[in-house]
DNA sequence: CTGTTAGCGCTTTCAC
DNA sequence: GTGAAAGCGCTAACAG
């Protein structure tokens, strides 16, 4: 029963070459072994069950294979796509993926980078919180590769992907006001120095300023995980103002509109007679809820496809300056406005 | 720039020790050094910023600290939820996860199985396709920990965590028909030997022959990929019979629900005034669809967690007998019924 | 073409 | 208490 693992020398031996040859022959030097030798020792190979070590190759070559995933929360549907996004081109290339949540703590994404570098990360996607540039560095330091998803970071020359977060907002936010809401209030998960969020809220502040002169734009800066206060902040949304004129609700990431589609739920608004709602992140579910959800669908898929190119690209040799990819989101026009 | 990694040696040479004694320290073997020396070792680490190297501690012990998690989707709410599970214990313990999506097919399986193996992971979490029985002894025979979640393989003796499909499937299928419905169509992903899937089939032709004498149960075997051959099933079970009763849906999982309330969807049928629907995997959404989406939730985040634990377990020497641990699953009544 | 040698970064006897 | 030495499984010169 414990076979142990089989170890390249017992292939040499059992295929009668040293070590170093089946060493080649793993490496794919095929041709500069004698045809023989290498019939021998691919017989040897499925004889014993082989596979080389990882972490044995690792140590000495300094390649682990293994590409961290760092998000802040992979329970988010976005999260997810990217993953399989990002997926797809590791598969490709041999690489296998170690999966983190941060949960948006500085601290646990700390403690993860620190992790994934103990591992030998060669490559890091990251969704970062923006709070551990120097660690970021001592990766790059050490030759990992980094790209930032969705998520920029000031004074950080990193390679990155996003989406065009200002013209789609404004795209959408006048979509609104066209539409005849006066009143467009925006939900967002806190901003913090979060990059897509501050651009959005800013695109959406520049808009609502031009669109409805005289009306302080409305940001509402909410916790997902806090219901109550969310319910809170919906109800003075919707209770604000003089009360003229239609309202609606831009939401600020696909499960905060969850959320927030839950309080209007459970509060008996109706959408959009009561109140019309839009948001960032397409999910299948969204076209199947009342009306259907009007939104923004971001390429996240694209994205970590996209993102995970770019380290395979730097992990062969490319050193040209960091670029920042930006990729197109799309808006899809339901019926919640 | 290139500070490359910083290594035991290095600590030791700084600390003015032998690296026996840095390991020794990595180690938490701190009483056995003298005081001054631990001080010095830790000024050391700290001042160099040293972390040590998985790969040569793994190589050297045979521990990877390495967990993989192979699903079948992680697009699957069900999965990710797991995840998450299986991840909290990991966190706790220090160990990393390698996440792997199989897309059911045993090939890939097979290579996703290879490739963890060369990784040297200690512990596998899998939903398996029940195809790779070979390779999983394999794992076994060289001391990996193995769980399978959700599904079970006849044959394979190993750790289990499922829930009380059986059970529960009959408690919604009575349910169904306590409602006043005649004819209860179930909706399943190809069966193909996959235990949960046959489980509830069997459960639902058992109630259905016993609710519904003289009518055959409908077992309607569907490709969630195929959204036009999705679509025929169910215009083919509406279309069925003699038209006389009211008509439920059962669906197999979260991912086919959403599938199928979209044909529905497309096809203008009302839930549930023209077809009453109900399915497994609780997923937030479910509520918000039209009266709500009665539902049976499974317990997918503590089934994550069990798994793991049961694989700390195994690796802390635990060498009881496998067990299959099952878990409850909730029936959620809401009004799509 | 192929084997010998050294060594990746770490742990672990085994003496001192 | 602590260091020297050997070795985990593999790769990479370097000879031959």
């Amino acid at each position: 029963m414990k076979d142990k693992k089989v170890t390249i020398n017992e292939v040499a031996a059992h295929a009668g070459v040293s070590k170093s040859t089946v060493s080649r022959y793993i490496n794919g030097k095929i041709d500069a072994i004698s045809p023989k030798k290498v019939k021998s020792i691919k017989k040897a190979i499925e004889a014993l069950n082989y596979r080389p070590s990882q972490m044995a190759q690792g140590l000495k070559v300094k390649k682990s294979k293994l590409i961290g995933f760092l998000v802040a929360d992979i329970t988010n549907p976005f999260s997810v796509a990217t993953l399989r996004g990002v997926e797809e081109v590791c598969d490709q290339y041999g690489y296998s993926i170690m999966v983190c949540n941060t949960d948006n703590s500085p601290e646990k994404e700390r403690e993860m980078l620190h992790k994934l570098n103990a591992h030998y990360i060669e490559g890091l996607i990251i969704n970062t919180t923006g709070q551990n540039n120097d660690v970021l560095m001592d990766l790059i330091s050490q030759d990992v590769s980094i790209v930032l998803v969705d998520r920029k970071v000031p004074g950080l020359k990193l390679d990155a992907v996003t989406t065009n977060n200002r013209e789609v907002t404004s795209q959408i936010v006048h979509y609104m006001y066209d539409k005849g809401y006066r009143h467009v209030g925006l939900f967002t998960e806190p901003m913090a120095g979060i990059s897509p969020r501050e651009e959005r809220a800013s695109a959406y502040t520049e808009i609502a300023l031009e669109r409805n002169a005289g009306r302080i734009p409305q940001i509402y800066e909410v916790d997902v995980k806090d219901k109550a206060a969310l319910m809170q902040a919906v109800k003075s949304f919707l209770a604000s103002g003089d009360d003229q004129g239609k309202k609606a609700i831009l939401g600020n990431n696909g499960l905060l509109m969850l959320k927030i589609i839950s309080c209007l739920y459970e509060m008996g608004a109706a959408i959009p007679e009561d109140v019309g709602i839009a948001g960032f992140d397409d999910t299948e579910w969204y076209k199947l809820i009342g009306p259907g959800i009007t939104t923004i669908a971001q390429p996240s898929h694209e994205m970590g496809r996209v993102a995970m190119e770019r380290i395979i690209k730097r992990l062969e040799g490319d050193d040209s300056a960091p670029q920042t990819i930006q990729l197109e989101a799309e808006l899809i026009l339901r019926s919640s406005l």
